[in-house]
RNA sequence: GGAGAGCUGGCCGAGUGGUCGAAGGCACUUCCCUGCUAAGGAAGCAUACGGGCUUAAACCUGUAUCGAGGGUUCGAAUCCCUCGCUCUCCGCCA
């Protein structure tokens, strides 16, 4: 959510910037809707205020056996008034309220202005596409041969989901380690492990709801409803929601590996075939909570935790800035990095790095105590550290021999059990 | 699934209809005192959203908030209802 003060300040301004990412800021709701609430709630306190001090009255006189009858008579004539009056208010706040919770994330200036990802820009190009001496295949047919199972997956469950067997969902589960322990070890990420169903407050507080219902997986569960995560950063950043920290605390580093569940509606016919695109996936997911002034360097130092695991992994990428137009609700500079898919012939998405600034932290009331004892918002960034499903297509359609056997990464071959080919 | 207990400020904890946003304590901040340390004394110390004043802050002031929501009442932390959560015991269970 966004500074409602911003709005106040100067609403032109930020219609501006929230154009630029395809949004259209509703100024005259906002206004009218805002001029209602300030009037009635002026009215409706000075109502409360007299009812207030009536009653305080009526206890005394009660306490000194003194007549309440003309005391009962001021009270009850603006009763109704009161009761409506505050009915009203509750309902234009809540009002307001949606509004704002429906308004995405300012983009920082740094980020550029775009209508789609072809407006991207591509900060760096990192390894080199390595030459093949014979057709390169994608990971779909190199990984049928090693388990790589979408019939039995389909059968079980249906369109997008994928069983892995044997070799390759051990190597599946090695990336996994592999990356946990880089983060963890390497990075100084705390491991965590979190529910994988979530309530809608915690959706609230990431951004996912209210707007984005429909890409999520949910479940009903006695008269409430729970969701599937669509990544942990979901959970982890609700870590501190409604807490204030101290600043000495900050900043927090937390990382989990979860699988990941998307419905990915509005994705009909797109990545139909192979494993990139699909219901449920794992992620290690990097998720830091900092001080203000320091989100920026955060977000630069996480793109390099994700950048660490390709360049481990001798997998080629390229870093791209998103435009206005590309990023998420919640976020106001986001980092793509791709990985080469030789098949496809080009860079696919496998980690997107995030800074949310306040957006989240104002949603979450994730707030930390300041040197001068102020409440301020923490701002919350988060990131990939990697996709696991996306990077083992990765390393089977780069590491890939002609006879079909994969060679694995030197870095996962202890992962393996020293299984250095399979 | 059954039975019971509980949920109050950063923390502990008092408070069963009326000058309660809430005693007391701890922690914290400032000041005083004291060779140091320790101890002692004084004051301050919740959040959100309004209004006033102001360039702004400070400040003054109002309303709401005692797990959440609803109800009763002139008035609710306190009474009633629904829900959530925590804990204890029993049953079942990976």
């Amino acid at each position: 959510m966004i500074d409602i003060q911003l709005l106040h300040n100067d609403i032109q301004l930020i219609k501006q910037k929230l154009a630029n990412r395809g949004f259209v800021l509703d100024i005259n709701t906002f206004q009218s809707l805002e001029n209602a609430r300030k009037a009635l709630q002026v009215k409706t306190q000075d109502l409360q205020k007299k009812r207030n001090s009536i009653s305080k009255e009526i206890g005394i006189a009660k306490s000194t056996n003194e007549s309440t009858d003309t005391l009962m008579k001021d009270v009850n004539a603006i009763s109704e008034d009161l009761k409506a009056g505050e009915s009203e208010l509750i309902e234009l706040q809540e009002k307001i309220n949606q509004f704002m919770l429906n308004i995405p994330n300012i983009p920082h200036e740094s980020t550029f202005i775009g209508k789609s990802e072809a407006d991207n820009k591509v900060v760096k190009t990192i390894g080199n596409p390595r030459k093949f001496n014979f057709k390169v295949k994608d990971h779909v047919d190199v990984g049928v041969q090693h388990g790589l199972n979408f019939d039995l997956g389909a059968k079980l469950s249906g369109a997008r989901f994928v069983v892995i067997e044997g070799k390759l969902a051990k190597l599946h589960r090695a990336i996994a380690q592999y990356m946990l322990d880089t983060q963890t070890e390497k990075h100084g990420y705390k491991e965590c492990y979190t529910p994988y169903l979530v309530n809608s407050e915690t959706l609230m507080g990431t951004g996912q709801l209210p707007k984005f219902e429909a890409d999520l997986f949910t479940l009903s569960h006695n008269e409430s409803k729970l969701y599937l995560i669509p990544t942990s950063e979901v959970t982890l950043t609700n870590f501190v929601r409604d807490e204030i920290v101290k600043q000495s605390d900050l900043p927090i580093k937390l990382t989990a590996h979860t699988p990941c569940f998307r419905s990915e509606a509005g994705s009909y016919g797109k990545d139909t075939r192979g494993m990139i695109r699909q219901h449920q996936f794992d992620k290690v997911e990097m998720v830091q909570i900092v001080h203000p002034d320091k989100s920026y360097d955060a977000l630069d130092e996480m793109v390099s935790h994700a950048e660490f695991i390709l360049t481990s992994l001798e997998l080629p990428y390229r870093l791209l800035s998103l435009c206005t137009g590309d990023m998420g609700f919640s976020a106001a500079k986001t980092f793509d990095l791709e990985v080469w898919l030789p098949s496809q012939n080009t860079y696919r998405e496998i980690s997107s790095v995030s800074n949310c600034e306040s957006f989240q932290a104002r949603r979450l009331k994730a707030r930390f105590k300041s040197e001068d004892g102020k409440n301020l918002f923490v701002h919350t960034l988060n990131g990939s550290g990697l996709a696991v499903g996306r990077t083992l297509v990765a390393i089977i359609e780069n590491y890939q021999n002609e006879d079909g056997s994969i060679m694995i990464p030197k870095v996962l071959v202890h992962y393996m059990g020293g299984i250095e080919k399979i």
